[in-house]
DNA sequence: GGACATTTGTACGTATGTATC
DNA sequence: CGATACATACGTACAAATGTC
Protein backbone atom coordinates (compact mmCIF):
# COMPACT_ATOMS: atom_id res chain seq x y z
CA UNK A 1 0.00 0.00 0.00
CA UNK A 2 1.25 3.04 -1.11
CA UNK A 3 0.74 6.09 0.40
CA UNK A 4 1.17 10.15 0.05
CA UNK A 5 3.95 11.79 2.51
CA UNK A 6 6.25 14.19 2.51
CA UNK A 7 8.48 11.75 3.68
CA UNK A 8 8.24 8.66 2.30
CA UNK A 9 7.93 9.26 -1.88
CA UNK A 10 5.71 7.05 -3.53
CA UNK A 11 8.42 5.94 -6.08
CA UNK A 12 10.75 4.83 -3.27
CA UNK A 13 7.57 2.81 -1.76
CA UNK A 14 6.94 1.05 -4.82
CA UNK A 15 10.39 0.12 -4.91
CA UNK A 16 10.51 -1.54 -1.72
CA UNK A 17 7.95 -3.21 -2.31
CA UNK A 18 8.80 -4.35 -5.48
CA UNK A 19 12.07 -5.17 -4.00
CA UNK A 20 10.38 -7.50 -0.66
CA UNK A 21 8.79 -8.97 -4.00
CA UNK A 22 12.20 -10.11 -5.40
CA UNK A 23 14.07 -10.64 -2.44
CA UNK A 24 11.81 -12.52 -1.21
CA UNK A 25 11.73 -15.08 -3.88
CA UNK A 26 7.90 -14.00 -5.19
CA UNK A 27 9.57 -13.14 -8.01
CA UNK A 28 12.22 -15.13 -9.40
CA UNK A 29 15.39 -14.53 -11.31
CA UNK A 30 14.38 -14.56 -14.99
CA UNK A 31 10.56 -13.93 -14.44
CA UNK A 32 8.63 -11.00 -15.30
CA UNK A 33 7.69 -7.74 -13.83
CA UNK A 34 4.23 -6.45 -13.84
CA UNK A 35 4.04 -3.96 -16.86
CA UNK A 36 4.21 -0.54 -16.30
CA UNK A 37 0.75 -0.07 -16.82
CA UNK A 38 -0.15 -2.85 -14.48
CA UNK A 39 1.51 -1.54 -11.62
CA UNK A 40 -0.09 1.93 -12.33
CA UNK A 41 -3.05 0.13 -11.68
CA UNK A 42 -1.84 -2.06 -8.99
CA UNK A 43 -0.92 1.05 -6.71
CA UNK A 44 -2.82 3.86 -8.41
CA UNK A 45 -0.01 5.93 -9.15
CA UNK A 46 1.11 7.26 -12.65
CA UNK A 47 3.44 6.29 -14.74
CA UNK A 48 6.15 8.34 -14.31
CA UNK A 49 6.08 7.50 -10.42
CA UNK A 50 6.05 3.25 -11.71
CA UNK A 51 9.58 4.50 -13.84
CA UNK A 52 11.06 6.15 -11.29
CA UNK A 53 10.81 3.25 -9.18
CA UNK A 54 11.67 0.50 -11.65
CA UNK A 55 14.43 2.66 -12.21
CA UNK A 56 16.04 2.55 -8.47
CA UNK A 57 15.54 -1.50 -9.06
CA UNK A 58 18.08 -0.84 -12.42
CA UNK A 59 20.55 1.05 -10.44
CA UNK A 60 20.91 -1.72 -7.25
CA UNK A 61 21.13 -3.96 -10.85
CA UNK A 62 18.39 -5.66 -9.29
CA UNK A 63 16.38 -6.14 -12.58
CA UNK A 64 16.88 -5.53 -16.06
CA UNK A 65 14.27 -3.32 -18.58
CA UNK A 66 13.78 -4.46 -22.40
CA UNK A 67 12.77 -1.64 -24.54
CA UNK A 68 9.16 -3.16 -25.96
CA UNK A 69 9.06 -5.95 -23.97
CA UNK A 70 8.97 -5.65 -20.15
CA UNK A 71 11.26 -5.68 -16.93
CA UNK A 72 12.85 -8.83 -15.78
CA UNK A 73 14.73 -9.94 -12.63
CA UNK A 74 17.70 -10.48 -13.08
CA UNK A 75 19.67 -13.92 -12.89
CA UNK A 76 22.58 -13.96 -10.63
CA UNK A 77 25.48 -15.31 -12.30
CA UNK A 78 28.06 -17.45 -11.52
CA UNK A 79 31.21 -15.68 -11.02
CA UNK A 80 34.43 -16.68 -12.02
CA UNK A 81 38.02 -16.12 -10.36
CA UNK A 82 40.58 -14.36 -11.81
CA UNK A 83 43.53 -13.92 -9.90
CA UNK A 84 45.34 -10.59 -9.23
CA UNK A 85 49.32 -10.77 -8.64
CA UNK A 86 51.08 -9.03 -6.05
CA UNK A 87 51.66 -5.09 -6.43
CA UNK A 88 48.69 -4.81 -8.34
CA UNK A 89 45.77 -1.77 -7.72
CA UNK A 90 42.45 -2.35 -7.84
CA UNK A 91 40.19 0.27 -8.54
CA UNK A 92 36.29 -0.06 -8.39
CA UNK A 93 33.99 2.41 -10.62
CA UNK A 94 31.27 2.38 -12.88
CA UNK A 95 31.96 1.62 -16.50
CA UNK A 96 32.33 3.77 -19.44
CA UNK A 97 30.08 3.46 -22.54
CA UNK A 98 32.76 1.89 -24.65
CA UNK A 99 33.59 -0.82 -21.45
CA UNK A 100 30.28 -1.71 -21.73
CA UNK A 101 30.36 -2.64 -25.38
CA UNK A 102 33.46 -4.10 -24.61
CA UNK A 103 32.76 -6.43 -21.95
CA UNK A 104 29.15 -7.06 -23.49
CA UNK A 105 27.32 -5.41 -20.69
CA UNK A 106 23.37 -5.64 -21.33
CA UNK A 107 21.54 -1.95 -21.82
CA UNK A 108 20.06 -1.19 -18.81
CA UNK A 109 22.04 -3.35 -16.33
CA UNK A 110 23.90 -1.54 -13.68
CA UNK A 111 26.81 -3.13 -13.18
CA UNK A 112 30.55 -2.08 -11.65
CA UNK A 113 33.68 -3.27 -12.96
CA UNK A 114 37.23 -3.42 -11.29
CA UNK A 115 40.37 -2.05 -13.19
CA UNK A 116 43.92 -3.70 -12.35
CA UNK A 117 46.62 -1.65 -12.42
CA UNK A 118 50.31 -2.77 -12.05
CA UNK A 119 53.02 -0.39 -12.35
CA UNK A 120 50.36 1.73 -13.93
CA UNK A 121 49.64 0.19 -16.70
CA UNK A 122 46.20 -1.31 -16.60
CA UNK A 123 45.96 -5.19 -16.97
CA UNK A 124 42.62 -5.95 -17.01
CA UNK A 125 38.72 -4.91 -17.31
CA UNK A 126 36.87 -7.05 -15.43
CA UNK A 127 32.64 -6.96 -14.71
CA UNK A 128 31.49 -7.05 -11.54
CA UNK A 129 28.66 -9.60 -12.46
CA UNK A 130 30.92 -12.24 -13.54
CA UNK A 131 34.21 -12.14 -11.59
CA UNK A 132 35.56 -12.23 -8.30
CA UNK A 133 39.42 -11.27 -7.80
CA UNK A 134 41.79 -13.61 -5.84
CA UNK A 135 45.26 -12.51 -4.44
CA UNK A 136 47.63 -14.74 -5.60
CA UNK B 1 23.81 22.12 -29.49
CA UNK B 2 20.82 19.81 -28.73
CA UNK B 3 19.37 18.18 -32.02
CA UNK B 4 16.34 16.26 -31.67
CA UNK B 5 16.53 12.55 -33.09
CA UNK B 6 15.77 9.11 -32.05
CA UNK B 7 19.09 8.35 -31.90
CA UNK B 8 20.57 10.20 -29.14
CA UNK B 9 18.50 11.58 -26.74
CA UNK B 10 18.56 15.30 -25.77
CA UNK B 11 19.25 14.28 -22.06
CA UNK B 12 21.88 12.50 -23.03
CA UNK B 13 23.33 15.17 -25.20
CA UNK B 14 22.69 17.53 -22.76
CA UNK B 15 24.63 15.34 -19.99
CA UNK B 16 27.33 15.46 -22.67
CA UNK B 17 27.65 18.93 -22.66
CA UNK B 18 27.36 19.24 -19.06
CA UNK B 19 30.17 16.72 -18.65
CA UNK B 20 32.48 18.56 -21.24
CA UNK B 21 32.31 21.70 -19.11
CA UNK B 22 33.07 19.94 -16.04
CA UNK B 23 35.91 17.57 -17.00
CA UNK B 24 37.25 20.50 -19.19
CA UNK B 25 37.91 22.68 -16.20
CA UNK B 26 35.55 25.41 -17.22
CA UNK B 27 33.08 24.42 -14.37
CA UNK B 28 35.26 23.75 -11.46
CA UNK B 29 34.45 21.83 -8.41
CA UNK B 30 32.51 23.16 -5.53
CA UNK B 31 31.39 25.81 -8.50
CA UNK B 32 27.75 25.95 -9.56
CA UNK B 33 25.57 24.97 -12.58
CA UNK B 34 23.26 27.31 -14.32
CA UNK B 35 19.51 26.84 -12.63
CA UNK B 36 17.32 24.04 -13.76
CA UNK B 37 15.28 27.47 -15.37
CA UNK B 38 18.61 28.39 -16.79
CA UNK B 39 19.51 25.58 -18.40
CA UNK B 40 15.80 25.00 -19.81
CA UNK B 41 16.19 27.97 -21.51
CA UNK B 42 19.94 28.21 -22.67
CA UNK B 43 19.12 24.49 -24.49
CA UNK B 44 15.49 24.73 -25.31
CA UNK B 45 14.33 21.65 -23.49
CA UNK B 46 11.82 21.17 -21.01
CA UNK B 47 12.48 20.95 -17.39
CA UNK B 48 12.37 16.55 -17.37
CA UNK B 49 14.76 16.86 -19.67
CA UNK B 50 16.74 18.90 -17.39
CA UNK B 51 16.71 16.80 -14.53
CA UNK B 52 17.34 13.38 -16.44
CA UNK B 53 20.29 15.19 -17.27
CA UNK B 54 21.33 16.53 -14.27
CA UNK B 55 20.71 12.58 -12.90
CA UNK B 56 22.57 11.36 -15.22
CA UNK B 57 25.48 13.37 -13.64
CA UNK B 58 24.46 12.58 -10.52
CA UNK B 59 24.73 9.21 -11.07
CA UNK B 60 28.41 9.37 -12.27
CA UNK B 61 29.54 11.39 -8.98
CA UNK B 62 29.78 14.29 -10.99
CA UNK B 63 27.92 16.58 -9.25
CA UNK B 64 25.64 17.09 -6.05
CA UNK B 65 22.36 18.46 -5.66
CA UNK B 66 20.97 20.69 -3.03
CA UNK B 67 17.28 21.06 -2.64
CA UNK B 68 15.80 24.37 -2.45
CA UNK B 69 19.93 25.43 -3.44
CA UNK B 70 21.60 24.32 -6.54
CA UNK B 71 23.68 21.93 -8.37
CA UNK B 72 27.79 21.87 -7.63
CA UNK B 73 30.70 20.05 -9.26
CA UNK B 74 31.87 17.53 -6.44
CA UNK B 75 35.70 17.95 -5.12
CA UNK B 76 37.20 15.25 -6.04
CA UNK B 77 38.15 13.15 -4.12
CA UNK B 78 41.56 11.42 -3.50
CA UNK B 79 41.23 7.49 -2.77
CA UNK B 80 42.43 5.81 0.04
CA UNK B 81 44.82 2.40 -0.51
CA UNK B 82 43.63 -0.17 1.18
CA UNK B 83 45.84 -3.07 1.86
CA UNK B 84 44.47 -6.75 0.75
CA UNK B 85 45.81 -9.65 2.43
CA UNK B 86 46.97 -12.91 0.33
CA UNK B 87 44.54 -15.28 -0.49
CA UNK B 88 41.78 -12.81 0.00
CA UNK B 89 38.67 -13.23 -2.16
CA UNK B 90 37.29 -9.41 -3.81
CA UNK B 91 33.61 -9.07 -5.48
CA UNK B 92 32.48 -5.77 -6.87
CA UNK B 93 28.65 -5.67 -6.82
CA UNK B 94 26.24 -2.31 -6.17
CA UNK B 95 25.65 -1.67 -2.41
CA UNK B 96 22.40 -2.99 -0.47
CA UNK B 97 20.51 0.00 0.94
CA UNK B 98 21.63 -0.54 4.42
CA UNK B 99 25.33 -0.66 3.03
CA UNK B 100 24.76 2.33 1.11
CA UNK B 101 23.62 4.20 4.74
CA UNK B 102 26.69 2.45 6.68
CA UNK B 103 29.37 3.65 4.00
CA UNK B 104 27.58 7.22 3.75
CA UNK B 105 26.68 7.01 0.16
CA UNK B 106 24.91 10.13 -1.14
CA UNK B 107 21.40 9.36 -2.43
CA UNK B 108 21.74 9.29 -6.17
CA UNK B 109 25.15 8.19 -6.44
CA UNK B 110 25.76 5.16 -8.21
CA UNK B 111 28.89 3.77 -6.55
CA UNK B 112 29.84 0.27 -6.30
CA UNK B 113 31.51 -1.57 -3.64
CA UNK B 114 34.29 -3.80 -3.07
CA UNK B 115 33.54 -7.09 -0.66
CA UNK B 116 36.53 -8.69 0.86
CA UNK B 117 36.46 -12.22 1.99
CA UNK B 118 39.42 -14.17 3.97
CA UNK B 119 38.01 -17.87 4.16
CA UNK B 120 34.40 -17.00 3.25
CA UNK B 121 34.72 -14.53 6.29
CA UNK B 122 34.14 -10.62 5.61
CA UNK B 123 36.66 -8.72 5.91
CA UNK B 124 35.83 -5.42 4.91
CA UNK B 125 33.24 -3.33 2.56
CA UNK B 126 35.24 -0.49 0.43
CA UNK B 127 33.15 1.85 -1.31
CA UNK B 128 34.52 2.65 -4.71
CA UNK B 129 34.49 6.11 -4.85
CA UNK B 130 36.87 6.47 -1.74
CA UNK B 131 39.42 3.38 -1.85
CA UNK B 132 41.72 1.64 -4.19
CA UNK B 133 42.73 -1.62 -3.44
CA UNK B 134 46.17 -3.14 -3.66
CA UNK B 135 47.54 -6.41 -3.29
CA UNK B 136 50.05 -6.60 -0.24
C1' DG C 1 7.87 -9.57 -45.62
C1' DG C 2 4.09 -6.30 -43.91
C1' DA C 3 0.37 -4.85 -40.54
C1' DC C 4 -0.86 -4.48 -36.02
C1' DA C 5 -1.22 -4.22 -30.91
C1' DT C 6 1.57 -3.96 -26.88
C1' DT C 7 5.24 -2.10 -24.17
C1' DT C 8 9.01 0.70 -23.01
C1' DG C 9 11.70 5.34 -24.08
C1' DT C 10 11.66 10.20 -24.51
C1' DA C 11 9.76 14.78 -23.97
C1' DC C 12 6.59 18.13 -22.93
C1' DG C 13 3.48 20.80 -19.74
C1' DT C 14 1.47 21.57 -15.24
C1' DA C 15 0.65 21.46 -10.31
C1' DT C 16 1.99 21.09 -5.65
C1' DG C 17 5.26 20.22 -1.79
C1' DT C 18 9.50 21.38 0.66
C1' DA C 19 14.03 23.37 1.58
C1' DT C 20 17.05 27.33 1.20
C1' DC C 21 18.08 32.04 1.15
C1' DC D 1 7.68 36.43 5.83
C1' DG D 2 8.34 36.10 0.59
C1' DA D 3 11.11 34.66 -3.41
C1' DT D 4 13.69 31.19 -5.41
C1' DA D 5 14.98 26.48 -6.55
C1' DC D 6 14.82 21.59 -6.24
C1' DA D 7 11.51 17.17 -5.47
C1' DT D 8 7.59 14.71 -6.51
C1' DA D 9 3.61 13.45 -9.24
C1' DC D 10 0.21 13.76 -12.58
C1' DG D 11 -1.32 13.79 -17.53
C1' DT D 12 -0.37 13.73 -22.49
C1' DA D 13 1.86 12.70 -26.84
C1' DC D 14 4.74 10.50 -29.95
C1' DA D 15 8.88 7.44 -31.08
C1' DA D 16 11.02 2.99 -31.10
C1' DA D 17 11.40 -1.94 -30.10
C1' DT D 18 9.06 -6.34 -29.57
C1' DG D 19 6.02 -10.10 -30.58
C1' DT D 20 2.14 -11.87 -33.16
C1' DC D 21 -0.71 -12.53 -36.94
Amino acid sequence: MIIRSGRDAAYRQLADLLRAEITSGRIRPGQLLPYEKRLQQEYGVGRGTVRRALQVLREEGLVVTERGYSTRVRESQERERVAVPRGAVISIRMPTEAERVELGIEPGAVVPVAVVTVGGRVRGIYAGDRVELTTA
